[in-house]
RNA sequence: GCCGUCUUAGCUCAGUGGUAGAGCACUCGCUUCACACGCGAUAGGUCGUAAGUUCGAAUCUUAUAGACGGCACCA
């Protein structure tokens, strides 16, 4: 068979994961041994919304090895995947979309067909984000693929939210709430960001004392919100204005007259030690309100405009409006102090930057107290263990122990609506069904909250309503085969929005974990090292990587990224890797050239007595790399197991053993070619979890791939390299005697290689090497001759105890042979001089190192002696050479 | 304000107590019968700075500078 001669991703991109995914290879039921252990992921839902990026690409990479290894261990592995319904994103495209369309709005259309039309909208666009996940090679289980409005998943929700009510974990209660003008409707403290401005101002506001000719200074940074004040507060040991404690004042622009109020919160220290008061918008004024029993008043509309409580003159005006009104009044009324320059941080809206406002609403919370401490438990017990465990662990605990209580309810029609109904009088009336409550309001008009949930809310019962868990089925054969899952690959941004919520909710309604580990993944960055951002303009996308480089790339250099490092893009590095399957590619197609008669056959790689050095070695490295690939995998450590299987394969495999053998393999040796397959096909299957692609497509067409290579669990399924067994190497087939051969043997042929490349001699003049060494590796040299003359393009090669060589000859040293190259006519002794005594500097300052710390007696004394003992050993080493060397430098002279 | 992470070769990054590593870029040489997405050979770093612990520190401690992140506060 002949290969093309270079990889050609998209060929195989196309051909492999349609196959994969109708044989089943995906579902769990493919596994046919009814005693496998089970291993599942549940994917973080992507919104309907969102399209594939780099943070995807990163964590599906991550899953799918996880998956592809386990899968190939045998066990039956689930990949749950699905979508996020994102309620306030998708609310927003569809008002969009209706906008520009027929020029209408939600409330020309009505609820129930605005939610027909998201429906529409997530059938229409909502697909994206899963079709792109079949190109990334994804190994999910389709077939079990959900959306948190499912109908079950719908249910799981509504009973939920019913338990919870009634055993009082959920509540409905007048606060301080985060409320977004422009998305209308309030927001989590999580969804909450930060904005430093620094050009903000801090406004000096006098209001005149009733009952004296004095004023009393107060300071802000929102004067609109003065409108709303109930009083004046000010410390209760505070000199200046102990006087004032019990008096009024007459609030400007209002009318109103507000008491001065005398409380501990307020800092004498800061501005003027005099605060205005205002319980309807701002949580500190409303605990203050609640002490003292203040009026709240509210001064705004739902669209941040200011209402009819604010007064005629200010009514209908926007904030920021009103704010400069306010001031303009009160310089009017000579009562503006002074405004300073202050630098303020803003609460603005994660997704649409709009400035928060902290107004007084009704709204739906989840109590933290007894959630928190379901978390907190597992927490202590490290669960989940974060990887990287610093600095997660400490933060994620950190936080559940100063948690707050969680805003659930939005003001919006897409998403999962409040099951809470209300009867006239305002009484409120939760249940399941709508008919359910009727019976408990005793037939009384009812009209459903207008609310929904929170999307986080049903996200926080993804790790088990995806099982079938509903509340009204909580026993299912998924449920009690994938729960607990046994990992989560997801971002730092989610942990306390999900992470924390799926580990109580999960374990408030299953009695289990949701998960054992958690794997934290770094942030890709741009190329100007900020995070990805339409605005920043600086986001890469992973399908024109994909286009440009190959999906399998892609995905081993994401891998490739130390686990939860941050890293900037650089598209050389994905570039690397399609270099290197295109290495593999040609590895494989120069054994195919030469595969006639030859087939895989693991009972090739059994030592019957006629191995040669390359194979022993090749095998233990083999061997090795399997185990060391395996121990970086349970670690969740895939970058070193990366760079293992990177270095095996082009610098071991390619460089080495395919050089070494070639001429064997061409010549024909039937037996040489089915270990090189045989080899090549152990390798491609623990490099299948990172490249699929690359890996089904030449495993496919090595000869002699039989079902015999499926792993027992799937022994009766199709042929694929995803269903054979990943190696886990053989500690009892590392043969450190072979390695140590062959570093010898390596390194005799890289210095004659340094000597021809350094004293410039064309490859098509062959030279003579002389090596001297011990009697055994005079051995390994004589056994390996042929391979050492090819590689090193000599054309004899003299083994002797000493070197008996004419004056005009360039010399090396290893650590196990002296060597010299007669260049008669050929060299240059003052590049000759110079080259040894570079060498002689080099080893020189090595050796004054060690001298130094073996004549240091607390080094000897307190050492451990092994290393001691190895430090003697390699400076006796480095004497050796350096004397050899100058015995060299001065025959020269 | 509190907590944390990062700072290693020109670039992008590995490396947690025992002689500093990779890929790319650079220099030199190769149309060598798998691969120029290649082969061979070099060069390049007092591991941000300072002090300390230790026989020994890129690695541990403390301080400090810079970059970034989280939390809190924000009259």
């Amino acid at each position: 068979m002949e290969l093309a001669k270079a990889y050609d991703p998209k060929s195989a991109e196309e051909s492999h994961y349609q196959r994969w995914e109708t044989k089943g290879f995906f579902t769990p039921e493919i596994n046919e041994d009814p005693d496998a252990k089970t291993y599942s992921i549940v994917i973080p839902p992507p919104n309907v919304t969102g399209s594939l990026h780099m943070g995807h690409a990163l964590q599906h990479t991550i899953m799918d090895v996880l998956i592809r290894r386990k899968r190939m261990q045998g066990y039956r592995t689930l990949w749950l995947p699905g979508t996020d319904h994102a309620g306030i994103s998708v609310q927003r495209k569809v008002v969009e979309q209706l906008k520009k369309v027929d020029h209408k709005s939600p409330i020309d259309i009505g609820r129930e067909e605005f939610v027909q039309r998201a429906w529409a909208w997530k059938e229409q666009y909502g697909n994206a984000i899963t079709e792109q996940m079949r190109r990334e090679g994804a190994s999910v289980d389709w077939l079990r693929h959900r959306f948190t409005m499912d109908d079950s998943l719908s249910i799981a929700v509504r009973n939920v939210f019913c338990t919870l009510y009634d055993e009082g974990w959920i509540y409905r209660g007048l606060r301080i709430v985060n409320w977004c003008p422009k998305d209308k409707t309030v927001l989590s403290d999580l969804e909450v960001k930060e904005e430093t401005k620094k050009d903000g101002k801090l406004t000096y506001l006098k209001y005149p004392v009733i009952g004296t000719d004095r004023t009393v200074t107060v300071a802000t940074t929102r004067p609109e919100t003065m409108l709303g004040d109930t009083a004046v507060a000010v410390n209760p040991s505070d000199d200046r204005y102990k006087d004032l404690i019990g008096r009024t004042v007459a609030l400007p622009l209002t009318g109103r007259v507000i008491p001065i109020i005398a409380d501990e919160y307020v800092d004498a220290e800061f501005g003027t030690g005099a605060v205005k008061i205002t319980p309807a918008h701002d949580p500190n004024d409303y605990q203050i309100g609640q002490r003292h029993d203040l009026e709240q008043i509210l001064v705004m509309n739902e669209d941040a405009t200011m209402n009819a409580a604010a007064g005629p003159e200010f009514e209908g005006l926007d904030r920021f409006v009103a704010r400069e009104k306010v001031v303009e009044r009160f310089t009017e009324l000579g009562l503006l102090e002074k405004i300073d320059d202050y630098e303020i941080t803003l609460p603005i809206c994660e997704r649409c930057k709009t400035i928060v406002e902290p107004i007084l609403s009704d709204q739906w919370f989840v109590k933290m107290d007894e959630m928190r401490d379901l978390a907190l438990d597992l927490a202590r017990k490290g669960v989940p263990a974060f990887s990287p465990e610093v600095p997660h662990q400490k933060v994620y605990t950190a936080w559940l122990e100063n948690l707050k209580d969680w805003t659930i309810s939005r003001q919006l029609w897409w998403g999962h609506q409040i099951p809470a109904w209300y009867d006239e009088d305002g009484n409120v009336f939760v249940g399941r069904t709508e008919a359910e409550v009727r019976e408990k309001a005793g037939g009384k008009e009812l009209r459903q909250d207008q609310d929904v949930l929170d999307t986080w809310f049903s996200s926080g019962l993804w790790a088990f309503s995806t099982f079938g868990w509903n509340g009204d089925t909580t026993d299912t054969p998924d449920l009690n085969a994938f729960l607990p899952t046994d990992v989560l690959v997801t971002g730092r941004d989610i942990i306390f929005l999900w992470v924390s919520r799926m580990m109580m909710l999960t374990k408030k309604f299953t009695g289990k974990t949701a998960f054992d580990d958690c794997i934290v993944t770094g942030t890709v960055l741009g190329k100007d090292g900020k995070p990805m951002s339409k605005s920043r303009n600086n986001g890469v996308d992973p399908i024109e990587m994909f286009d440009k480089f190959g999906v399998d790339a892609t995905r081993i250099y994401l891998a490739s990224i130390a686990t939860g490092a941050d890293i900037k893009w650089n598209d050389v590095g994905v570039e690397t890797y399609r270099n290197f399957a295109n290495k593999i590619w040609n590895a494989t197609r120069f054994c195919l050239m030469n595969a006639e008669g030859a087939g895989v056959d693991h009972a090739s790689l059994i030592e019957h007595g006629g191995f040669s050095l390359p194979d022993k070695w090749i095998i233990s490295r083999l061997n090795q790399t399997a185990i060391d690939v395996n121990a970086g995998l349970e670690k969740y450590e895939f970058h070193t197991s990366v760079s293992l299987l990177y270095h095996f394969f082009w610098d071991d495999f390619c460089d080495w053993y395919i050089e070494l053998k070639k001429d064997e393999i061409t010549a024909g040796s039937v037996e040489a070619t089915t270990r090189i397959v045989t080899i090549l096909e152990i390798a491609l299957r623990m490099l299948h979890p990172f490249m699929p692609y690359l890996t089904e497509d030449l495993w496919l067409k090595l000869p002699g791939v039989s079902s015999s290579l499926l792993h027992a669990a799937y022994k009766n399924s199709e042929q694929t390299i995803m269903l054979t067994s990943f190696p886990v190497g053989d500690l009892a087939a590392v043969d450190k005697a072979a390695e140590t051969e062959m570093n010898a043997v390596i390194e005799l042929i890289t210095k004659i290689r340094n000597i021809r490349a350094e004293m410039n001699i064309s490859t098509a003049i062959k030279f003579s090497v002389h090596v001297a060494a011990n009697s055994s590796f005079q051995g390994v040299f004589r056994a390996n001759e042929a391979q050492i003359l090819k590689l090193a393009k000599a054309e004899k090669l003299i083994i002797a105890d000493t070197l008996d060589v004419p004056r005009a000859s360039a010399k090396a040293v290893t650590n196990d042979a002296s060597i010299a190259v007669p260049l008669e006519g050929l060299i240059d002794f003052d590049v000759e001089r110079t080259r040894l005594a570079n060498q002689i500097v080099k080893l020189t300052e090595e050796k004054d190192r060690l001298t130094g710390q073996l004549s240091n007696t607390n080094f000897v004394d307190r050492a451990p002696a092994e290393k001691v003992a190895e430090l003697r050993e390699r400076s006796a080493e480095l004497e050796h050479q350096i004397e050899t060397l100058n015995v060299n430098l001065e025959a020269l002279d």
